[in-house]
Order: structure tokens, then C-alpha cells, then sequence
DNA sequence: ACATTAAGTGATT
DNA sequence: AATCACTTAATGT
């Protein structure tokens, strides 16, 4: 066994070794390889073909539906120990990704390439269960934000993505503008610029150029 | 010093 | 809650 491939089982075992048997994690450090994404990084667009299917290990990646160019839909987030099972569907049938995904938070993962996963899904429960629970997992991250879109103001839904960027980016200085909230939450940059002072004048968070200190939400 | 981009404000729908 | 039409403030060149 090579370096990599000791390095490689190392950072496997860190958030997948509970979820794994032994022979499917060495199928995996046998055909996977790590890799780091940037933050604003592009990991895959609407109407890609999936090649690999990713298995974070820290960082961030934000999923979002989109219309034409601009109008877009958050859905959900994956973090360490996550992976898009709809990505593994669009694998397995080759069908093109209907979503987009963005670096959040700079992205280290194990990229799987398809062409071994469909025989694991018979061949280790391990496996089987991982996709179905993932699968499960985004189904109600994304009713969660249809939710959120339909019955929560617009001044509780920003007060939720605050809290859920504080938790992927694991620091309570958020470096975000306004516009780039308004952008994520389906609003104005205005709205939000008010709601974010009506939040500061509560004493809920300290506003900066560029950035947010959230103290309690 | 100047241009660019972020954020704040009042009025209007 | 959104949009307009501005102003003010911070930052980069």
C-alpha cells in the first residue's frame, strides 16, 4: 500500500469509518481519490453529466435550483459526511444534474467515479443504507426549505440563514454582503439591509462592511 | 484624487 | 415587502 493510499484511509475512516465496512473502504482508497475545492468554486452545473460522485470530508457545498440565468433556489447544504444521492440517481442512469452546486466553505471530499457504485449498492448494506438515509436527508432539507419559503416572514427566514451560515462556515464573523443574502434568501438588497439593522438595533448581531458578527439569533 | 462597490434612507406602491 | 432614486461610506488603483 502506497502513501496515498494510507493518507487516503485515514481521512475516510475521520467521518466514514463508523458507516462502512472494512472491504467497502478499501474499494474505495482502492478507485478514489481526494481532492480540494476553493470557495465560489463551480462543483457541478444544471444539465452536467456526473462523473464521480463526492464524499465530503470538510467545507461546504451549497445546492441550489436554477431558472434562467439569475433567479435562482437554495435547497439545501452538504457538509462532512454528506453526499448528494441525487447525484448518485443521475450516475447510475446517466441522466444530467438538475441542480447546481457551489463551494460554500472551502470543500476537501473523496470522489468516487460512478463505475463501481451500482454493483456496492447489492454488494454492501453499508452502502445501501448510506444512499438511502443521504437520499432521505435531502428529501426533507428540501421540503424544510419550501417551508421556510412558504410559510416563514421574510425577517425569520433571514434570521435562519444567519444560523445556518454560522454553522457551515463554523465562525460567527460571516464574511457575506447584502446583496448576496437578499441573493439567497429571495429578497432585495434594501429589505435586507433594514432587517439586518433591525437585528442590530435588538442586539442580535454587529454589522460591518462586508461582514456580519452574529452574537445570538 | 477618482472610480467602484457596499450599505443606508425616504418616499411610493 | 419591493422598488426607485438618491446619499454616504469604505476600498482599491
Amino acid at each position: 500500500m502506497n502513501t496515498q493510499e494510507i493518507l487516503l484511509r485515514e481521512k475516510l475512516s475521520e467521518h466514514y469509518a463508523s458507516v462502512f465496512e472494512k472491504d467497502l473502504i478499501d474499494e474505495i482508497v482502492d478507485i478514489g481519490y481526494c481532492d480540494k475545492l476553493k470557495s465560489g468554486e463551480l462543483l457541478i452545473d444544471i444539465d452536467d453529466e456526473m462523473t464521480h460522485i463526492p464524499l465530503i470530508l470538510r467545507g461546504a457545498v451549497k445546492i441550489i435550483r436554477q431558472e434562467k440565468e439569475g433567479e435562482e433556489l437554495v435547497l439545501y447544504y452538504l457538509e462532512k459526511g454528506d453526499t448528494c444521492a441525487i447525484s448518485f440517481v443521475n450516475c447510475i442512469n446517466r441522466k444530467k444534474s438538475i441542480f447546481k452546486g457551489i463551494v460554500e466553505k472551502d470543500v476537501e471530499a473523496i470522489f468516487v467515479p460512478v463505475g463501481r457504485i451500482d454493483d456496492w449498492l447489492t454488494k454492501y448494506r453499508s452502502w445501501r443504507y448510506f444512499i438511502i438515509d443521504s437520499y432521505h436527508e435531502r428529501l426533507l432539507e428540501m421540503v424544510e426549505s419550501i417551508d421556510s419559503h412558504a410559510f416563514m416572514s421574510l425577517d425569520d427566514r433571514l434570521q435562519k440563514y444567519l444560523a445556518t451560515q454560522v454553522k457551515i462556515t463554523k465562525d460567527k464573523n460571516l464574511v457575506i454582503t447584502h446583496r448576496e443574502i437578499a441573493n439567497d434568501i429571495n429578497s432585495s438588497r434594501i429589505v435586507v439591509s433594514r432587517l439586518l439593522k433591525r437585528l442590530e438595533i435588538a442586539g442580535k448581531i454587529e454589522i460591518r462592511r462586508n461582514k456580519i458578527i452574529v452574537k445570538k439569533i
